[in-house]
RNA sequence: UGACCCAUGGUGUAACUGGCAACACGUCAGGUUUUGGUCCUGAAGAGUCCAGGUUCGAGCCCUGGUGGGUCAGCCA
C-alpha cells in the first residue's frame, strides 16, 4: 500500500502533512488508535472563509479516520465574546454541512478542573502567584534577544501561593492586582516560556458561567487542557501558535495522567486576494458601514459569502483545492470562483433575465398573438426537465447586446444582421427609435416564423444568441451586482503614506439595478434559491427577501465571458 | 541582532521518502455548441532562493548564507 496516498478507494489525492502524521500515528497505534479532532472557535465575532478550511480539515480528518470532531467554544475572555457569535458559528457549521452531533463543548464548561489543575501546579511548585503590575510585567519580560528578570514573588512558598490563589478566586483583589504564573524561565529564548500568565482577574460576568468566576485561564491554560479533557488526539491550530507548542506539550507533561497526549499540529492560515481575513478589520468594515453588516455579500464571512450565493459543497471543494501546508499563501480569488462555478454548472436552474432591458418590436409579429415556447432547465442535467417561456410581439434585450456600430468579432445584433434569440426565432434588425438625447429607446426587428424554435429549415447559421423577456410577462426584479470589495489583490499593501487598507476598497463592488426583466418562471422563487441567468451569472434570491415583495437577487458570481476578454483587449489595443 | 517555522511555473498544492518536476486554477490557441457558458484538444510557463558538500544520482540529506513569517496582551 502506497503510504502517501488515501486508502480510501476513488480518493486519490496524495495527503497533506497533517494526514501523512496521523497515519503514521495510526500505524503506531499512538492514544490506541484513536482520531479525535476539534474546531475551537472563540465566539468574539463571525467566522470566515479561512476557518472553513479549518472545519473541513477538522472534520474530513475525523471522518477520514473514523474518529469524530468537538465543536468547542474557547469562551475564556468575558471581555469579547457574547451569545450572538456562539449562535452565528453554530449555524455556519452546520450550514457547511458538518456535524458534531452531542458533543458541543465550552472551555468554560472546564473552569472547576482548570481550577484544579492550576492548585496542582502550585503544590508542584510550577505556578505562582505574581503581584507585579501589568507594567511590570511587561518591563521584566524582556524582548526577544534580551532575557527576562524574575518576578520577586516567584520564590513565595507554596502555602502562600495556595492561600492567594484560592483568595483570588473568592474576589479579594482588584483586577490586575496580581494574576498567577508559570514557573519555567525568565531567560527561555522562546519568549512563551518567559513565566507565562495562567490566570488573571476580570471582575466581569461571564455570557455562561454569570459571577460564579472572576478569575479566567488564558488561552494557553485552557486549550492544551481542553484538549486533554476531551480526548482530543490532533490539536490543529494555525501557524502562529507555533511558538507555544513547547509551552503546550509543558503544561500537559505537569498535568497529565498516563500515556494518552493530545498533538499541536500548525499549518498555514488562509489568505484569499482582493479581501481581508483578520477579525479587526472586518469589524472596521461593518461598523464603519463600508458594508452592510457581518454577511454582507461582499464580506469574506461564510454569512456573507452564503447569503452572496455560494453552496456548501463549492466551499467543501475550494477547501479541498487549496490544499494543507505551512508555508505563507495568498489564494487567488479566481479559485473559489471557479468551485462556484462548477457546483452551480452542474445544478443550477437556467432561466433568462434581461438587466439592463431596451425594447424589441417585431413589427411583422401578429398583434394580439402569445406563444409558449420550450426552454431547457438545464443543459447539464437532463432530469431538470423543460419550461414553457412566454413570447410576443414586443421583448426586451440586453442593451449592450445591441450595436449601431460594431466593433470585430461582435457577434450580437446590429442594423441588417440576424441573430437569433434563444428558443424562440430569428431576428432580424430593421432600424432603431432614438430619443432626444439620442438614446436608443426601441430597436425595430422584423422575424422568421419558420425559425420557431431557434433553427431555420434551410439551415442557415447565426453568430450570436441572445437572450430575452416578453415585455407583457416581465416579472421585474432588484438585482444586486456584486463585485470585489478590494481594487487591489493585496488591499494591505497601501499606496500613499498615511492611509490604511481601506483606501484600496473598490467604489463600484456594489451596483444596484432596480428594474431588471425576468421571465415569469421566477415568480415563485424562495429565498436563497440559486439560478444561472443564462449569458449573465448565477444569481442567488437574497435571504432576507420577504414573500410578497419584490424579488432582490444576489449575483454570487458571472459566467466567463470571453466577449468581454476580447471586448477590453480591442479598447487596450485602441490606447496603444 | 535570540528562538521557532517556511522557501518548487503567475497562484496554490504534489513529487511513491534519493531516481532526470506533476495536478488544479489562471493565461494563450483551436474544435464543438441554440448560453461568447459547459465540454474537448493543444500550447506557453518553474529546472525547485543562493553557495558549497555527501552520493552513480539531490527539489528531497548535510553545512553556510539570503529572503519571508511568528513571538515582547493580564487577546486567542
Amino acid at each position: 500500500m502506497a503510504s502517501n496516498e488515501s486508502k480510501e478507494e476513488g480518493k486519490r489525492r496524495p495527503l497533506n502533512f497533517i494526514e501523512q502524521i496521523v497515519e503514521e500515528d495510526l500505524k503506531n497505534n499512538r492514544n490506541n488508535g484513536r482520531v479525535h479532532t476539534r474546531f475551537p472557535p472563540e465566539p468574539n465575532g463571525f467566522l470566515h472563509i479561512g476557518h472553513a478550511k479549518s472545519i473541513c480539515l477538522n472534520f474530513g480528518i475525523a471522518e477520514d479516520y473514523g474518529g469524530k470532531t468537538n465543536l468547542r467554544f474557547d469562551d475564556t475572555n468575558p471581555l469579547k465574546e457574547e451569545q450572538k457569535y456562539i449562535d452565528s458559528i453554530k449555524e455556519d457549521v452546520h450550514w457547511l454541512g458538518f456535524d458534531w452531533e452531542d458533543r458541543e463543548y465550552y472551555a468554560s464548561d472546564y473552569f472547576e478542573q482548570l481550577y484544579e489543575f492550576a492548585v496542582k501546579l502550585i503544590k508542584q511548585g510550577n505556578a505562582y502567584v505574581c503581584e507585579l503590575t501589568p507594567e511590570e510585567v511587561k518591563n521584566t519580560r524582556g524582548t526577544p534577544t534580551e532575557p527576562g528578570k524574575e518576578s520577586p514573588y516567584r520564590d513565595r512558598p507554596i502555602e502562600e501561593n495556595l492561600d492567594l490563589f484560592r483568595r483570588m478566586r473568592e474576589g479579594e483583589f482588584e483586577e490586575g492586582s496580581c494574576q498567577l504564573r508559570a514557573k519555567i524561565d525568565m531567560s527561555s529564548p522562546n519568549m512563551q516560556m518567559r513565566d507565562p500568565i495562567l490566570y488573571r482577574i476580570r471582575h466581569i460576568a461571564h455570557p455562561r458561567t454569570g459571577d460564579k468566576w472572576c478569575i479566567y485561564p488564558m488561552y494557553d491554560f485552557a486549550h492544551g487542557q481542553s484538549d486533554y479533557i476531551e480526548g482530543i488526539t490532533h490539536s490543529l491550530c494555525t501557524l502562529e501558535f507555533e511558538n507555544h507548542r513547547p509551552l503546550y506539550d509543558w503544561f500537559l507533561d505537569k498535568i497529565a495522567e498516563g500515556d494518552y497526549r493530545p498533538k499541536q499540529i500548525e499549518f498555514a492560515r488562509l489568505n484569499l486576494s482582493f479581501t481581508v481575513m483578520s477579525k479587526r478589520k472586518l469589524l472596521e468594515l461593518v461598523n464603519e458601514g463600508y458594508v452592510d453588516g457581518w454577511d454582507d455579500p461582499r464580506m469574506p464571512t461564510i454569512s456573507g459569502i452564503r447569503r452572496r450565493g455560494y453552496t456548501p459543497g463549492s466551499i467543501r471543494e475550494f477547501s479541498e483545492k487549496v490544499g494543507i501546508a505551512k508555508r505563507d499563501n495568498v489564494i487567488d480569488v479566481a479559485l473559489l470562483e471557479n468551485s462556484l462555478r462548477e457546483d452551480l454548472n452542474k445544478t443550477a436552474q437556467r432561466v433568462m433575465t434581461v438587466l439592463d432591458p431596451v425594447k424589441v418590436v417585431i413589427t411583422n409579429y401578429p398583434e394580439d398573438q402569445e406563444e409558449e415556447l420550450d426552454a431547457v432547465n438545464n443543459p447539464e442535467d437532463e432530469n431538470m426537465g423543460m419550461r414553457k417561456v412566454p413570447f410576443s410581439r414586443e421583448i426586451y434585450i440586453e442593451r449592450d447586446d445591441f450595436r449601431e456600430d460594431p466593433p470585430k468579432k461582435f457577434f450580437r445584433l446590429a442594423p441588417g444582421r440576424e441573430v437569433r434569440l434563444r428558443y424562440a426565432y430569428y431576428i432580424t434588425c430593421q432600424g432603431v427609435v432614438k430619443d432626444e438625447f439620442g438614446e436608443i429607446t426601441e430597436i425595430r426587428c422584423t422575424y422568421d416564423p419558420e425559425t420557431k424554435g431557434g433553427q431555420s429549415p434551410d439551415g442557415r447559421k447565426v453568430k450570436g444568441t441572445l437572450h430575452w423577456v416578453s415585455s407583457k410577462h416581465a416579472l421585474p426584479v432588484e438585482v444586486r451586482q456584486y463585485d470585489r470589495l478590494f481594487m487591489d489583490e493585496s488591499p494591505d499593501k497601501i499606496k500613499e503614506e498615511g492611509k490604511d487598507f481601506k483606501s484600496n476598497l473598490n467604489p463600484d463592488s456594489l451596483h444596484i439595478i432596480e428594474n431588471a426583466m425576468a421571465e415569469p418562471f421566477l415568480k415563485d422563487a424562495k429565498p436563497e434559491d440559486k439560478f444561472q441567468f443564462e449569458r449573465k451569472g448565477y444569481f442567488c434570491v437574497d435571504r432576507y427577501c420577504k414573500p410578497q415583495e419584490k424579488l432582490i437577487f444576489n449575483r454570487a458570481v458571472t459566467l466567463k465571458d470571453t466577449w468581454a476578454k476580447i471586448a477590453k483587449q480591442q479598447q487596450q489595443g485602441k490606447k496603444k
